[in-house]
DNA sequence: CTGAAAGCGCTAACAC
DNA sequence: GTGTTAGCGCTTTCAG
């Protein structure tokens, strides 16, 4: 049998009104009130009614993370277990629960979503993984539930938080400049994610800046799988660059899967560098030169964030680009084509980037 | 601004009860009206407020999954990630929401539990990796909340869904002795954890059916870690077992470490078997002889049994054990010692397991 | 078959 | 400072 604040006022000899305060921590409530309050309460192990609390107070204190039904990565890659453990970590701190929509197809998508948005059982929303084109996105936008997205949607007015695909991806080519390699290629994220064109941006503005240009014949596009990086390699090897920027570890695996295969040596032959740092990058051989990107704290940022436009210290649309930086391992000889190295296991992460 | 049954039962000539009836597909509606309020409300894009609903019904179709602090573990391996998806899947068709707590700290965990278990915005709870001893957990089991916990917990009296570990290792010690090895260690997992008695009991079970025993000496208890792993492998060498039976993959690529450190080969000079069929399994060197269990389908089993006893179709606590089945990979050299091997990768998954 | 009315437990004016 | 009073939007008797 549960309680409810009039049996915690009559104990406390106290009206309900005046229990609501203590609990709610409201200033007009005399000191030793509120003592007796708290002893009953702490002696009975009350706790408010939630669906009561929110009804009236028009707040559930949950929002929702949604991992759209394209994800099928979620168990290969540790890329949305550290996205949602960085969530998690946030809203417990700010005293919020986390409810988790994982969809399985498009139809549960398009069914479940409009229910939830409108049930009021979610104060906010966190979104993963939009692809260019969403509709149900562009809908949700103009609902009044205060959104996040993860990583930049293509649409404007819709708050997010992204890690610096750009600068990391200009921070790749300027590495690999400065090693002196010359013919350099790229296995590009697809041009359909907005991370695909933001690697592919930056990484042609980090050759520019060095006074190089990315060659068409030397672009390949991948769509994030291993198989793709794998085939995008095996294309780019007749061509012969010297080394070859791969948009995301995955993709990277596979291209050297391919490498191997071709009995071309890595860096000694080509140089590779990756972007993402997943676990693998670690362990591959050789280990991969690439950009680690903070994804625990891009989650607890995202929450951080929506938790501001819900309580409407933020108001307006805001972007929030997480600095990413260069990790320098084997995989483009860099130990042993240059000096400029040192310089970057030092530097310190997000400078310039 | 939100609609209310009032809205809808103006809009469509009725009252809020009725409309209540037809959101609710109660029988005592006449069909023109359904038919009537059911286009209003479509119209309209109405939705019932779930904190109103809940507040008067006691139900708020939220169920909660508890990831204890104590998993760190929750990045490394696709553990956690596949039993959220098997969760969340059912969940969806159940039309069921799913609040995910991961605790960062046992304060966290003290502080939260108890608040989230009586404020009644959860009709059920699923609990995983319990360990030995949990307070809490005892605690929550005089709780009213219905409760499944994954994995055999170490209590009476709670619903729990588990892969079948005794079966598992059983079946291993019997391949292992019908490949003719004689001289079978173990590595196993902490008997401090209720898989870690489970896996140690079958594979004894097995051994003995086999006519053989454990020998003492060629035991080693590991913490699940692939560190651990190693070590354990490192004492057993000496001792010098022609197979070894490591109760968790995680732990067996330790020990293939350890071996491959000593220059002592797999399976020619020892055999390894391991516990879980995790992907690292399939990439080894060389591939895995593994028990493979079904880790997506236990997150929903547990769901929906967690269904059943919230809705009273289940009302004692209910114990459902998975079949496990194994899969013959390299590691014990099953191709080149016996006939066994056709059997074992033909046999029927969850046999006599 | 349908409507009126009561109340779920809480917050938030509004009085005192 | 504290109590009284209205609802929040819904389900659920109880009449009709």
């Amino acid at each position: 049998m549960n309680l409810t604040l009039e049996d915690i006022g009559r104990l406390a000899g106290v009206s309900r009104s005046t229990v609501s305060r203590v609990v709610n921590d409201e200033v007009s409530v005399s000191p030793d009130v509120r003592t007796r309050v708290w002893e009953v309460i702490r002696r009975t192990g009350y706790t408010p009614n939630a669906a009561a609390r929110s009804l009236v107070s028009g707040r559930s204190g949950v929002i929702g993370v949604v991992i759209p039904s394209r994800v099928h990565s979620l168990f290969e890659d540790p890329y949305f277990p550290r996205l949602i453990q960085g969530i998690s970590a946030a809203s417990n701190q700010q005293n919020l629960l986390l409810s988790l929509f994982i969809f399985q197809s498009e139809e549960e998508e398009s069914e479940l979503y409009p229910r939830v948005v409108t049930s009021g059982m979610l104060d906010g929303l966190i979104i993963t993984a939009t692809r260019m084109g969403d509709r149900l996105l562009a809908q949700m936008t103009f609902s009044e539930l205060p959104i996040v997205m993860v990583g930049r949607p293509d649409i404007e007015g819709v708050s997010y938080v992204d890690a610096d695909n750009v600068g990391g991806a200009r921070r790749v080519a300027l590495h690999l400049c400065s090693l002196g390699y010359q013919k350099i290629g790229l296995i590009g994220a697809p041009t359909s994610t907005t991370a695909g064109v933001d690697r592919l941006n930056g990484f042609i503005e980090g050759l520019a800046m060095s006074g190089q240009v990315l060659h068409p014949d030397l672009r390949v596009d991948g769509d994030y799988s291993e198989a793709s990086g794998y085939l995008a390699m095996r294309e780019l090897i007749p061509r012969s660059p010297d080394a070859v920027f791969v948009a995301s570890d995955t993709m990277a695996m596979g291209a050297m899967r391919a490498l191997r295969e071709a009995g071309i040596r890595i860096p000694d032959d080509m140089a590779i560098a990756g972007f993402d740092d997943m676990p693998a990058a670690q362990t591959s051989m050789p280990p991969l030169t690439t950009i680690h990107q903070p994804v625990a704290k891009t989650g607890a940022r995202s929450l951080l964030l929506l938790d501001d436009l819900i309580k409407g210290i933020v108001t307006r649309p805001t972007a929030e680009i997480l600095p990413v930086n260069l990790v320098v391992r084997e995989s483009c000889g860099a130990h042993r084509r240059s000096a400029e190295v040192d310089l970057g296991l030092v530097e310190p992460s997000g400078g310039k980037n």
